[in-house]
Formats: C-alpha cells, structure tokens, sequence
DNA sequence: CTTTTCTCCTGTATGC
DNA sequence: TGCATACAGGAGAAAA
C-alpha cells in the first residue's frame, strides 16, 4: 500500500520520464477517477491537452505534477493506484484509467488502478508551490515547513488514541497502517494509548521513529526503481523483510521473543508485542 | 469544534 | 466445485 516512501519512488519517477515534455492528448476513463475534478473527466482531458509538465512534487501521499508552472494535476494512488511509463504499443491494463500520450514520440503515462480509490484532479497552485486542492493536509516529516515540536504539541492536546493522531493527514502526513505500526514497535507503546496520556518526548520520539522507518524505506525502495516501470510496490516488494510489527502476527517479536498479535482497530488490522507494547490499562470509553 | 464511523472498490484467500 | 465471507485500507463525507 503506497505510504510516503513509495510515493516518493512514484514522484522520482516522474520527474525522471514525464518532467519537461508536453501533453498532446489524455485519455480518462470513466468518471470514477475523475471524481475529485468536479468539472468532469471530458473537462479534465481538455485541459491537460497541450500543457508541459515543468515539476513533479509530493506532501504526505499526496502527488502532483505542476503544468506550465501554475496549475497542479494531482495523483492520489490510493490503495493500488500505479503510474506507469510504457510504450504506446503496450497492451491496455485491465484497470486502465488515464493515458497521457506525449508530443515527443517518448513512451505513454498511464493511471493504473484496481481498486480506483485513487484519482486525477486540476488544482490552482498556491504562492508556496502547494496546490489548493492539497491545503487541508499537514507538512510532511521530510518538509522544510514540518515543525515537530507544534505537532507534538497539537497531539498532546488530543483525547485520541496515538495511532489514529498518526493517521491523521491533518496532523502530519505521509504515514499510513504499515509505518504507523513500525513506528510504535519501535517507540515500545501500545497505538490504542491516548496521546494526552503520553509524554511529549515519547510523542517525540513517536514521530521521530515514524520519519527513521520512512527514510529507510525509502532508502531501499528507491534502489528499486525501474526505468520504464514507475513502481507503488515499495513497501511489499522490497521493504517487507525490514518490518518488525506490519503483518507479523504469531511470529516472535524481533526484540524479545513474545509472539506478535493482531488486533483490530479503526476498521483495520493492527499488529505489536504483547510484552513491549501493553495495552493501556484503562479501556478508552466508547 | 472535535472525534468517530461509514463508504467507496476488487482481487485474493479461506471456510463450509 | 461453487458460493459466501473476510480482508486489504486511504481519505473524505456524514454522523455523533
């Protein structure tokens, strides 16, 4: 599932194979992944005919290709969205939903998406390069702007448990099930503890795990990375044999030997050590 | 305002 | 073999 570091891979990809060429013709299908452009897929088409992509740029899971300098195209892959880079005679995907054919005779951008929880839109760049459209989600933790010590202090204010805080797009972005879990293994606490329970250096230190095992993953997705494949399998391919917690369920724990556990929260699976990560001794009312 | 739940989607795995 | 069900989960709308 793409989380920061595998979209950065995607971004990199882009600004590698897509950066500085111009739009001839786009093709979007059906009006599912057009739902964020609330003018429609056909307005969505028309508009991106004849622009040149000048960047390519990411906050949290959020990605963006800026066109002619000042409107934004924005990428959300959702849970299994892909970007890929092929030539034009490749065969159609089974969940083909954009196709972007270039004024040079380089090779085509398609959207690829099975599940289409992700989508395109049109968005106005803001002065400081973020699109409007992206505005409600918080700096990222490898942003200039990502101010720690206000994030802590906003989580600390929160009456949520730690977990859903570090979900929350709003409050920093980038971080999703996998790293979240990774992030709380590593900082030994129970994601289900509320955060104002929680000490502002554990807080800290909270977040500061969840940026190491983004880096790192990043580090090793990045080596993936092939030419004319722009790859959103990061985490599963190449990341999954560093995780500790993410998916570890029954297996021992790789710092004392207990048997990870899954739990469910928030609609999805959750996986810790019984012995390193208690469960807060007061269940949280409902 | 804050916090929580629901919903969107389809391929894969599992159980009877 | 077939059918039903659980699961994967990001993000925004809706509800509390």
């Amino acid at each position: 599932m793409p989380e920061l570091p595998e979209v950065e891979v995607v971004r990199r990809g882009l600004a590698d194979h897509v950066v500085g060429r111009c739009v001839q013709r786009a093709e979007i299908t059906g009006p599912r992944v057009a739902r964020r452009h609330v003018a429609g897929a056909e307005d969505l088409a028309a508009r991106l005919q004849g622009t040149v992509v000048t960047g390519a740029a990411r906050r949290g899971k959020y990605l963006w290709l800026v066109l002619d300098g000042d409107e934004a195209l924005i990428i959300h892959l959702g849970m299994s969205g892909q970007m890929l880079v092929e030539p034009a005679e490749a065969p159609r995907e089974k969940h083909l939903h954009a196709l972007f054919v270039f004024a040079d005779d380089g090779p085509q951008l398609r959207f690829v998406d099975q599940r289409t929880f992700g989508g395109l839109a049109l968005s106005p760049l803001a002065d400081d390069g973020i699109p409007e459209a992206v505005r409600h989600i918080a700096p990222d933790p490898f942003e200039a702007s990502y101010d720690q010590r206000a994030v802590i202090r906003r989580m600390k204010r929160r009456e949520s448990a730690v977990k859903r805080a570090l979900l929350d797009q709003s409050l920093v972005s980038g971080i999703g099930n996998i790293y979240a879990d990774e992030a709380l293994w590593r900082a030994k606490v129970h994601g289900e503890r509320l955060c104002s329970a929680l000490t502002k250096p554990t807080l800290g230190r909270i977040l500061g795990h969840a940026t190491e095992v983004m880096a790192e993953a990043l580090n090793q997705g990045g080596t993936s990375f092939d030419a004319l494949y722009v790859n959103v399998n990061g985490a599963s391919g190449y990341f999954d044999r560093s995780l500790h917690a993410y998916g570890r369920a029954g297996t021992p724990c790789d710092r004392c030997g207990s048997l990870m556990r899954r739990e469910h929260f928030m609609n999805r699976s959750s996986y810790s050590c019984p012995a390193c990560q208690p469960r807060p001794r007061t269940r949280r009312p409902r």
